[in-house]
DNA sequence: CATGAATGAGGCTTCATTCAT
DNA sequence: AATGAATGAAGCCTCATTCAT
């Protein structure tokens, strides 16, 4: 689990520090490379350019979070805790990679003209997944008739900026509340319903 | 609001359009010049350097969000209800100001590194104020005692991603039904509750 | 006559100058800059790229000949007389502009792949005029009927190279001496003729 | 002119190829080695550097086709017919190795400051020996008494950029006439000698 | 005030060369 | 002997900023 440093990886852990704190723009290559133990001219070895790293970062963190999430709410059954699930997982991934996270917030509006690619692929690749357990949710009658993909985003924006925000509590125990709060507004909404709420 | 329309608030707006759609780093002092049809050492005339104008810019336009807002939530009266109004109006002035909403997600975080100052200042600013509504509303008993802060930056995160995200879907009835959609779901939750449940 | 000293012609005659001795591939915008007593910025005020400086030179040069030479003769009355001249011109011109004949020697031959066209240019523009004389001179009955283009190209090649090769006596006395050597080869062959001559 | 066919022949193949159309300069030794079917580092197997593999062409060659044509002219007899021979086969070589030709044409003026040497070079070792038939020639009284020097350096000129500007008509039969148009050139002048003169 | 020509620091990228295998 | 991964020096070009007009 620790042999496989090879240099690209250290190449590509540098840049994701590095573009997830300073952003792309401000990065040098030599930077990435300096942090990577390896020389300037090694980077292009391995990518043809400053850009294809960030690419590369993004396409690769964006479907490496997309597994990650699947796998762990595949054997979940019923639409509410599936989604329960979701909301669970990806808080705590996007916790855990907070630089990915960083990366996803800053660099997903087209840093490249005309790529609001970026944009496009995290709504269709993983909101998309979310828009559809959703969807079963509302047909099977567990969850209400809400439009699908507004709510989906809104889980997606949701998570992502509190987990973002959230770095400053970054002990176990604030990020346990946390999660608690956003399940409880997510399902039962802030309003205090007169009668009874739903559980967690 | 008379005379000074001039050329500062031409650069300004060059600036917001170009920052916005390219990015702050790609963003050329000359193209700002050529936008607001002033000469390029015009620009230093009205601002000290390049990233001044973008400080400038998030300074404002926070202040002017939360003006806005702060404004028509006013007159309303109770927590909840002047929540709710708080939504509409923060997912207006996001569709409305599409391009400040794009500059705080791309900017917010860390343009230059000491200045997580920007999130800070969100989080005191805007965030802050949500957070207050939202405690009073507790202590009311109008609403559930969730954490108001983590319940403050949701309602940011969930208003500002679906804005950024609806830029597709810009006709007016769309934005209706997304109002709609946010407002069930942040005060009465995903969950299908067997009892009842508030209109917007 | 020397006012027009403008940054332009400084860069201009810089390159000319260092391209003609290094060669293109091997000069920096940096030592251009230097020699033109300019920053190396102002160079691409000026130029797009390093390489629009050598295809304007090589342009330019090869339209200056042209016109340089096509004065010269103007007045030149009929056609071996005219060819006499532009051997003449051709040789003086090149002697005085080692440099650009240096250049159209080193770069004529593709510095960027496909672009033969500097070749291409240098026959129709100049080799066209020359065959265009000696066509008139054969139809005159003033010239033998050899193959027009090759004698063109011949008369360009000879004046080129021994200009070249001739940098060393570069007192006019040779340069004179060296015109009438090869106004006689070139007009009466090496052949030493009234009685005898061999076949091909 | 056993088995040594093998990579090192192979290297200086693919480098003669790439030198003569790309330039020195923008060549790589990647892009040899890929040609030559060998290893990059191979190439340092054989060739302390790239600079070398240059100046082993360019000194090969000018030594092969000094051996070359002075072979084919070494039985001929009679100064006139001596180097009547060599203009042929000048000529016809530098046809069949336009490789040469391109690169003793693009990197002769000095690739490195100090090297007019590779001019020099031609000038001693090609040029020399062109210049000796001549004197020889007009000592005896088959030629016109015409600067030697001159005189061959013309010769050396006219065949070179011809055969390069010759390149499109690469037919044989074009070959011949313009061999022949030379040899008329070079022998009888241009000039219609009232007298005589050959044919076609 | 307004301007844009001038500048040079700084970044990305290429590529000859080395060296461990 | 043969290889190609690794390297860093070096070059082209951009662009924020200055300043003389």
């Amino acid at each position: 689990m620790s042999g496989t440093d090879s240099k690209r990886e250290r190449i590509l852990a540098a840049a994701l520090d590095i573009f997830s704190t300073q952003g792309f723009a401000n990065a040098t290559v030599q930077e990435i490379a300096g942090r990577a133990k390896v020389g300037k001219g090694t980077v292009y070895t391995y990518f043809p350019a400053k850009e294809d790293i960030l690419t590369y970062l993004l396409d690769e963190g964006l479907a490496h979070m997309g597994q990650h999430i699947g796998n762990r709410i595949r054997t979940v059954k019923g639409s509410a805790t599936k989604l329960q699930a979701i909301l669970r997982e990806q808080l705590r991934y996007f916790h855990e990679h907070q630089s990915l996270c960083r990366l996803l917030a800053r660099e997903a509006w087209g840093h490249d003209y005309a790529s609001d690619s970026l944009a496009q692929r995290i709504r269709s690749s993983y909101i998309g997944m979310l828009q559809e357990v959703i969807e079963k949710g509302i047909k099977e009658g567990e969850l209400r008739a809400l439009d699908s993909e507004t709510v989906a985003t809104a889980l997606y924006g949701m998570t992502s900026i509190v987990a973002l925000y959230a770095k400053d509590l970054s002990c176990e125990k604030a990020l346990e509340r946390i999660e608690m709060t956003l399940q409880e507004l997510f399902f039962g909404g802030i309003t205090l319903s007169p009668a009874t709420m739903q559980e967690a």
